[in-house]
DNA sequence: CAGTGTGAAGAGGTTCACAGCG
DNA sequence: CGCTGTGAACCTCTTCACACTG
């Protein structure tokens, strides 16, 4: 058993993806009140083979015991630490229209490691009214804004004809990852994070396969 | 050149996947006014090399022209007719919170194929109420309605401890395509197609790799 | 001569199958 | 005896490199 569990560098993206649906699944196992779990119940519950939840766990390290499959506790803190929401991460807002609104008023967001910090948009309408309990604050404001509060994560929901010059703001803001809920394609530095969430795009790719 | 551009059956769900970016982009292009693009061009703007995006359409057909490139147009048609959003899917929203509500008022799928027909929640509150021009219906009354409609695709946007409940009914109903908002895995039939949206999955997917 | 389409090579990811341990 | 952890086999996906063509 030599030293392993290399840091980030070799551990697959596709590895990554799955283990925040592993963690969720994980919370709804303990909230349920259940105690230990197995790999082929989980991948029973996600769709995927059991060997797969061992391979995708055996990057991070050895978490179960044989015989008896996995503490869930044990692994929900395990995955916490290695996803780094073992701490709370501050994010910003970008976008008070209403998918802003409906990111503001989730309640989903504080137990799985996020809190939205800043509300921003440029609209003079809505610069200083209140948005679930944040006032909307001016685009104009958003670099000096983002980095004095050192916040380096940030949801942007603005349309997509302003999302690449938000985006440029948010890089001289020192944001680290964005949540792109514009639909259209952002241009970032190689170690900036992004994940895109573009419902027709999921749209689309279920229809292929429909028949009609 | 032989027939070949077999049906569906061996074509990668990850290429599928990709198509309905590759067509956003040409959108954007045509949108610029563009008519001729490349695989490099195309390959730039997405951060992808220019032989995975010939390799993709390659497996659909020869749609471009050596030493010219793709016209954006055409290509535009042979991807709305291989996603099959050259014509309308009518969609059913379940759920009329937040997130329902902005969905609901989302003008951006209908330009891309999709249109919502009916929106349901079971909250007495909210039946019968106006949401975007839609009356909200009662979810009692969903699977008899979707099925008169004959609508396949779903958008799920109730709390997760009501989703797989709606989703056995989505599924009485005929819906063959369901995109879910709810934070948690559903279980449905293996010829039913499902997309998750989870945004919290989406922010733990980037900070395994931030530092800190 | 610029840029596609594509076999072949090379990476990368998944599944198998079983040793090992509680 | 059940279930993990893991090399090895297998399969899938990406990239290479070049023949081909407008």
């Amino acid at each position: 058993m030599p030293t392993k569990h290399a840091p980030q560098k070799d551990i697959p993206d596709i590895v990554v993806g799955r283990l925040p649906v592993y963690l969720r699944t994980l919370r709804t196992l303990a909230a349920e009140g259940r105690e230990i779990t197995s790999s082929s119940e989980l991948g029973a519950r996600l769709g995927l083979t059991s060997a797969q939840i061992r391979k995708d766990l055996s990057y991070f390290g050895e978490f179960g015991r044989q015989g008896l499959g996995y503490n869930i506790e044990f692994l929900i803190q395990q995955l916490r630490r290695i996803l780094k929401v073992d701490r709370m991460w501050d994010v910003a807002l970008v976008g008070a229209g209403d998918l802003g609104r409906a990111l503001a008023h989730y309640h989903g967001f504080h137990e799985r490691g996020f809190i939205i910090r800043m509300v921003f948009d440029s609209d003079p309408e809505k610069i200083g009214t209140q948005l679930a309990g944040f006032d909307v604050r001016d685009m104009a404001r958003l670099v000096g804004e983002i980095k004095a509060a050192q916040i380096k994560v940030a949801m942007l929901a603005v349309p997509a004809t302003a999302a690449q010059k938000v985006t440029d703001l948010l890089m001289e803001a020192g944001i680290r990852a964005i949540l792109n809920y514009a639909p259209t394609a952002l241009s970032v530095p190689r170690d900036v994070q992004v994940q895109n969430i573009d419902p027709t795009v999921h749209l689309q790719r279920m229809t292929f396969y429909l028949e009609g």
